[in-house]
DNA sequence: TAGTTAAAAGAGTTTTTTATCTTTTATTTT
DNA sequence: AAAATAAAAGATAAAAAACTCTTTTAACTA
């Protein structure tokens, strides 16, 4: 469905926005174990985030990365245009430039649906609206 | 949400499965040009899509690959977890191994949900439902 | 049976994705 | 101001996916 750097970019969005919850910053080698991957590769993921302006980082002693109100904000869909773009919610099931209402592949009204449905999932899921489930362990980021 | 091998596969099989409705065959070069895909490499999926009995094949003059009636009752869903095997029916959305019902990545529901939808939608639709239209041109496996 | 046709099989190559390592820059602390 | 910390940036490497080319095998045709 999505590529790796994807579901790894949204394990982090998720663990960032919950472990800095309250003001305080996460460096990569917490959010690389938090989330069980490679830690310079998920280094930079968060450095495009950062630049698209999905969360927000700082150098330095006591840096790391954080989210701030705003980006919270943002939701799960926000995270896979900003690493997949917009393939998933907008392209063709079999992988067609042309495919549209006067040109569709075989399975493009079904596939709007689907697509539909997804983004509206994906759009509905905030980046903050799922920290109290991954502080109570009735969610989780990596294996246990 | 496929791989690429596998939306040229999709094509392919409904392709042949329009082409040859009649008792004929299609050669992998008639294929190439009729789904716009590369010629060697359709030919190595078509390969793998005989070998795992959703097609046939018949080497020599008058050759080629046709579908049987049995191989028309095949569906979408066959010729993906064919390709790319059954990781967009069952996989976590987030890539996470241990993700179930016990110990659920944060939209472990919402992807279930997703998930059954896709599987619904490609299983119903059999390989032998799109002659009709793709004959008429109502709908499309290239670029016209 | 010899020649021709078309798929099967095998062995590359190229491109993209995923992952690692090193150096630089910004920020803080002493 | 010097040392320490942590992200940014750049360069490289490994693995997987996508694609190509050549040789072999099977089936038909003359």
């Amino acid at each position: 469905m999505f590529s790796k750097t994807c579901e790894y970019a949204i394990r982090a969005v998720l663990f960032v926005a919950q472990k800095s919850k309250d003001g305080g910053k996460v460096g990569v080698k917490e959010i690389a174990k938090g989330i069980d991957s490679p830690e310079h590769f998920i280094a930079k993921i968060l450095q495009d985030l950062c630049k698209r302006g999905l969360m927000q980082s700082l150098k330095g002693p006591n840096g790391g990365f954080y989210m701030a109100i705003d980006n919270l904000k943002f939701s799960i869909a926000d995270v896979v245009k900003a690493i997949d773009g917009d393939k998933i919610f907008s392209g063709c099931g079999l992988g067609l430039k042309q495919c549209s209402e006067t040109q569709p592949c075989p399975i493009h009204n079904e596939f709007k649906k689907i697509r539909k449905d997804i983004y509206t999932m994906l759009e509905t899921a905030k980046l903050g609206a799922f920290n109290d489930e991954l502080e109570r362990s009735l969610s989780f980021l990596k294996r246990n």
